[in-house]
DNA sequence: CTAATGACTGTGG
DNA sequence: GCCACAGCCATTA
């Protein structure tokens, strides 16, 4: 398991990750707000695009704020319709329902 | 050291 | 809603 990024960083991440309730998606912004770094957005989703690396984290429940899903990933689509989260017409996220409130 | 990169966001037209 | 542009900042080359 190579080491990318600084651990407590991902940790942090990581750990807001692991809170989204099923059935819920939250923004890049969202997060790193959480973890008091609302600037590092981008830092999130480097996280996620090798969370697979450092565990199982449902990185799946993870879009940008728009409500799109990472580019190059079909699969998280599917994944979220599983735990119901609905899609509009024009593939996004119906954010207003399903984004994580705190 | 500098420069480019990106699973981003906010603003303005 | 779309597009272009400007911040943002750790990582990579």
């Amino acid at each position: 398991m190579a080491k990318i990024l600084d651990e407590s960083l991902i940790y942090e991440i990581l750990s807001v990750v692991e809170e989204i309730p099923e059935g819920s998606v939250a923004s890049y912004g969202q997060i790193a707000a959480l973890i008091g770094r609302e600037k590092n957005s981008r830092l999130v989703g480097r996280v996620l695009s090798r969370a697979e690396f450092y565990g199982d984290y449902p990185c799946h429940r993870v879009v940008n704020h728009t409500g799109r899903t990472a580019p190059g990933w079909r699969e998280q689509r599917f994944l979220l319709e599983q735990e119901g989260v609905e899609f509009k017409e024009n593939g996004l996220v119906d954010m207003k329902k399903y984004q994580w409130r705190v």
